[in-house]
DNA sequence: GTCTATAAGCAGATAGAC
DNA sequence: GTCTATCTGCTTATAGAC
């Protein structure tokens, strides 16, 4: 069995990277391969093309990422401790979410099998926050006049929007504000419970 | 005096158009060529290149995003209220934010010049909603608790974000639940005011 | 599995005629 | 102002040798 990084698995790293930094539209097979160091004929030879390629790579980011987001959620504290700290959780802030940026590609949302990956892990996450608030709710820690659906696309909105903002501005600043925004207000509500 | 469009005119709007559907690195010089019905040579006799017409185009969206905000929170009612109105005035939901999809185009945020009126109208756009939080707050409908400015990013950012989730979705739904999750928890905490 | 050759078409212009 | 010709290099592969 090897041992090193085959030439497929490179291949795929090398696409994460790129769709990360660069989007789909941005990203040309050339450049894939090159900083995979691997030839046009190896490319081609493990993927079917660009998209197949694609779609390895977003797979990959989207199941790393919820994995990430489960072992955050699923740590002990309150509802509002477990959000705060995924909230606040280190991030490569201005590089941005690399599964909400594909949102913005033209390409991968006309492509169905694409889109799916990036489709279903949002809506996943909001349905997980949804019960992480819904559980805040039931256990009085939370306002239960607050709609926790309602609250949960908020929440994931100020993460993915904070990007932007970070990104408009060069700086982080503004990504730290939301969020601290963000969780203002769900403790000033909180101080409603008494 | 001519009172139809001009090319020049019509190469501004088609650019404005792409930009927003296709991003920058999407968007090719004959893309914009043929939506604007002009050959080649008329192109490149109006414009020097694609950032030229790149940052004609930016530079109107920008504007009028600003005179379309200011418009808006120039209106009468409290903070809370002409926030209300911000978030939920008719929008393309699905199209995005002209503007902020720009913030995920590799080629715009590496050029100092076509980055500027991005940089620019998301930052007074945070001033200015910081400045009708503080008011609020001056009059007592906001609790003092919150900083303005920290909830002013966390605003638009669900703003922006709410779009990410809305194209994640393919529907509008998460961003209207986004908007109505932020004016609950804004409308809760004033609850605390009594 | 990897390499080189080949190819149609696009990207992003420049030059000069009209 | 607009048009056609021309150009270099990239895009996204396919074919076949090694």
């Amino acid at each position: 069995m090897k041992t090193s990084a085959n030439t497929s698995e490179r291949l795929i790293e090398s696409t994460r990277e790129l769709l990360w930094e660069r989007g789909y539209v941005g990203t040309s097979p050339k450049a894939i391969q090159q900083r995979a160091g691997a030839g046009q004929g190896s490319m081609y030879h493990h993927f079917d093309g660009k998209p197949a390629l694609a779609l390895a790579a977003i797979s990959r980011t989207a199941e790393e990422m919820r994995a990430a987001i489960d072992a955050q959620f699923a740590a002990p504290g309150t509802a509002v401790e477990r959000i705060s700290a995924y909230l606040r959780r280190e991030r490569d802030v201005l590089k941005g979410c690399p599964l909400g940026r594909l949102t913005q590609d033209p390409d991968v949302m006309a492509d169905a099998t694409l889109r799916r990956p990036v489709e279903e892990t949002f809506a996943w996450l909001r349905t997980r926050l949804t019960d992480v608030l819904a559980e805040g709710a039931a256990r009085g820690e939370l306002s239960g006049a607050l709609d926790p659906a309602a609250t949960a696309s908020a929440i994931v909105a100020v993460l993915q929007g904070g990007y932007v903002l970070a990104r408009a501005a060069n700086s982080t600043t503004p990504f730290t504000e939301a969020v601290n925004g963000a969780l203002g207000l769900l403790t000033a509500q909180a101080a409603t419970q008494d």
